[in-house]
DNA sequence: GAGCGTATGCCGATCAGCGGCATGTGCGGA
DNA sequence: TCCGCACATGCCGCTGATCGGCATACGCTC
């Protein structure tokens, strides 16, 4: 898989290491919604997740860097507020492609091993009721 | 979050990563289906992922160690056949509530992209007329 | 003028997964 | 007879995303 990578790197996609981790996931997922800033994100991907995952800085401009480098996130603009630098990204076309391939990818993972669970626990106090 | 794992190793799990990644996800939903020996996991993740995940024997021994010591599955017993040994796995319990967890924000994950991306690119052709 | 919230950025450590290789058995074809 | 293949387990070094911590800098409030 990584071969096949490489191999494109050269003409379509300098790398971006797919499938996806959770925190890469929830950025392009914020950044379908609207174009965001970076601090932004922080707040939103906590938001997205339930206040499960809270980026860190080295997480999320890291992650970022990547994308833009990948061409699956742009810079939208940049503003100067209060002094402060604000730099938007905004979802790529690649980027929404690729959004799209891995929630499917995930969403099969998940109707599999839902399937299994079920048919293994047959009862509900799947995860303390959640279910 | 690498210090509460930490904290808790002693007590409850020595170790694993959550968010799980997907080969580790694919093995422990291939378990929940029925117990299996090794080779057979690369078969059935292979099965499960429409032949996208080619377990390699280091991912998949690796792995099934780290889940062992984590006491997220379990050796059910161990087989000679043709003078090879097979070593059939099972799920254990906090396996299968481990999986239900992940499952769950899996699920919440794709619920979120799907709900942008609908939102964002209104008609089909989100990656190739899959959707 | 100290401290806080906003905002970006860098760096070292960690660890799951990957790829490759080694080992060993039994079976079937050349 | 001997080679190669499928089965089956195991080891090892590399890579790269994430993490945690730290630094920087601005403007506002107390």
């Amino acid at each position: 898989m990584a071969i096949f990578r490489y191999t494109f790197a050269a003409v379509i996609l300098p790398c971006v290491e797919t499938p996806l981790r959770e925190p890469t996931f929830l950025i392009l997922t914020a950044l379908a919604g609207e174009p965001m800033h970076g601090y932004g994100l922080i707040a939103e991907v906590a938001r997205l997740s339930d206040g499960r995952i809270s980026l860190r800085p080295g997480t999320l401009y890291g992650a970022l860097d990547r994308l833009v480098d990948a061409g699956l996130v742009a810079v939208e603009r940049e503003e100067i507020v209060d002094g402060r630098l604000r730099r938007y990204y905004r979802l790529a076309e690649p980027g929404g492609e690729v959004l799209a391939v891995e929630t499917e990818r995930m969403r099969r993972n998940v109707e599999a091993a839902t399937a299994r669970l079920r048919a293994t626990m047959p009862s509900p106090r799947l995860s303390g009721g959640l279910a």
